[in-house]
RNA sequence: GCCUUCAUAGCUCAGCUGGUUAGAGCGGUUGACUGUUAAUCAAUAGGUCCCUGGUUCGAGUCCAGGUGAGGGCGCCA
């Protein structure tokens, strides 16, 4: 019996079987809030209900113990979950002591350093449980497209890009790396099955330090035959719209714990803006105004925005502090003022880091060179300017992977497609159409400086029965950040690897 | 790799321009009280102020180096 089902046996006896998330207690009674996996229940054990054996074993009980409560079901609608049960007995798996995360607030590397633990928590929950209806919801698209999914091999031999780091480990005496991507297979996959996905885990040792990078993470890759980029981002387009849209009907518990407003992400049902690189340059130096918004002009609101906000909290804080020192306040509200001072005081950090930060990126933008990939930053003024993601194609060749198809008409761009999600989560989706001609592949190879043996399978492609064909990478942590409004990937995925961090 | 911010009780933090015995809240323990929602009230235990060196009559506080962490850039999904 799960708490879940709850509603389907209102006024009957049922046993619960869970985790103690919470307890308060007085002389005759015993308040539980129950966790189960699925939901809460609080549970009420009575001295005269359960006995004075059971009743002073409930009153020990720590936090997160074990146990399975076995009681009626009454409607409550004060209650999480709307429900509660009057209990008539406790079976205690096991009484735990010194749980060590409490219901305050913790900081980040303790919080990290018990991922273990952490993932019990409400919020944590949560993510996860959004994480899963996410990956549901790409299969469901992908396999209702009649597209086959496919496993790329994890040890591979050469670099699919050669630019990026990568985890070197011993194959039977020979160097291999861990996979940085599936797609060079997924398109000879694509040619067999004509379409294609990927989902599997990618390895990227870049000893990057931000908020939206992790040594190992999960990547979602289509290919598909016969399909041009155009093709591709409609595609892209409609595949994000479906899954956000199914999370969003899925989660509505889950969006409500996290505090997303969901009404930012229902934006996705209007057309995303395609840009090609050139408009997007514009746009992000100032040159060119979106729907009257200029990026310059908007950072520097921005920054206004967030020394006025910084104004208030010191204000505010000075205020509580005063109040406090003044005396005559009932512990309580002291408490509670406490508290106040103390989240305030962490968006303060916050905010002075926006502070330091803000004035870079401006210079950054301002300064952009033509011709340039565009660096966190400016994907952060770019988005900054829509409601939904933000399409940018045709880049400049020079920074794109060898294997991007040119634009025919004006070969100084490659058809590669950036997608950039809104609210500061930055590229999601990398993808492109790919080169046909082996030619043209050969040259590139030779340009990046790649081995050319390596990549004979890769040109058979091109030898038998070339044909166009794009696909895209979808950053799975990413998406959820952004669907979730999580500031930071690592809550993302349940044991989260980074630079610096391998355990738990 | 570069830039930047930080490290004080189990946890979250305060500790001003260096000064005598280092504080608060939460959590723990004990008691009181209560259909409670992070309950409340009282009492109580709990510290190598990250490490090493320096300045000083005196360092949690200042300086240098180290270690660890947060964030930004680069790189990318």
């Amino acid at each position: 019996m799960h708490t879940k089902n709850l509603k389907h046996y209102i006024g009957q006896e049922v046993t619960l079987q869970g985790w103690v998330a919470n307890k308060r207690e007085s002389k005759t009674v015993v308040f539980i809030n129950l966790r189960d996996g699925q939901g809460m229940c609080q549970c009420i054990l009575g001295i005269d209900d359960i006995g004075e054996e059971q009743f002073s074993e409930a009153k020990s009980l720590g936090q997160e113990s074990s146990v399975a409560i076995t009681g009626k079901v009454v409607e409550d609608t004060r209650q999480i979950g709307g429900f509660e049960l009057h209990a008539t007995s406790l079976t205690v798996y096991q009484n735990a002591s010194d749980y060590p995360i409490s219901n305050k607030e913790h900081g980040v590397e303790f919080l990290i350093d018990n991922r273990h633990l952490w993932l019990r928590s409400r919020r944590q929950w949560a993510i996860m449980k959004v994480r899963n209806s996410i990956i549901y919801a790409i299969h469901n698209f992908f396999q209702s497209q009649d597209f086959v999914q496919m496993d790329a091999p994890i040890f591979t031999g050469n670099a699919a890009e050669g630019t990026t780091d990568l985890f070197e480990t011993d194959y039977y005496g020979k160097p291999a790396y861990l996979t940085q991507s599936g797609q060079l297979y997924g398109e000879a996959m694509a040619m067999a099955m004509g379409k294609i996905y990927t989902f599997g885990p990618t390895f990227r040792a870049e000893k990057s330090k931000t908020r939206r990078h992790l040594s190992e993470f999960w990547m979602i890759e289509p290919e598909m035959a016969f399909c041009d980029i155009f093709e591709n981002m409609d595609l892209i387009e409609e595949f994000l719209r479906s899954v956000v849209q199914e999370v969003i009907e899925k989660c509505p518990t889950e969006m409500e714990i996290l505090g997303r407003d969901i009404s930012k992400l229902s934006t996705v049902s209007k057309p995303f803006p395609r840009l090609s690189y050139d408009e997007a340059v514009e746009i992000l130096k100032g040159d060119k105004d979106v729907d009257g918004q200029n990026s310059l002009l908007t950072l520097e609101q921005d920054l206004k925005d967030v020394e006025a906000r910084m104004v208030e909290i010191n204000a505010d804080i000075a205020e509580r502090e005063a109040a406090i020192a003044a005396g005559g306040m009932k512990k309580g509200a002291i408490n509670f003022n406490q508290n106040k001072i103390d989240s305030q005081k962490q968006e303060l950090k916050q905010l002075e880091e926006d502070q330091r930060n803000i004035p870079q990126w401006m210079v950054s933008a301002r300064d952009f060179v033509y011709g340039n990939d565009f660096g966190g930053s400016d994907e952060t003024v770019l988005t900054r300017l829509f409601d939904r993601p933000v399409m940018v194609y045709d880049w400049p060749h020079e920074i794109k992977a060898f294997y991007m198809k040119r634009n025919p008409e004006d070969p100084r761009f490659a058809r590669g497609v950036d997608v950039l999600a809104p609210e500061g989560y930055g590229e999601i989706v990398g993808g492109g159409e790919r080169e046909t001609s082996e030619e043209w592949l050969v040259e590139k190879i030779n340009e990046h400086k790649l081995p050319m043996d390596v990549f004979q399978w890769y040109l058979d492609l091109r030898r038998y029965g070339s044909v166009p064909h794009s696909g895209f990478g979808l950053g799975l942590e990413r998406l959820v950040a952004w669907i979730c409004k999580l500031d930071h990937v690592r809550e993302t995925i349940p044991f989260p690897r980074y630079y610096g961090r391998l355990e738990p």
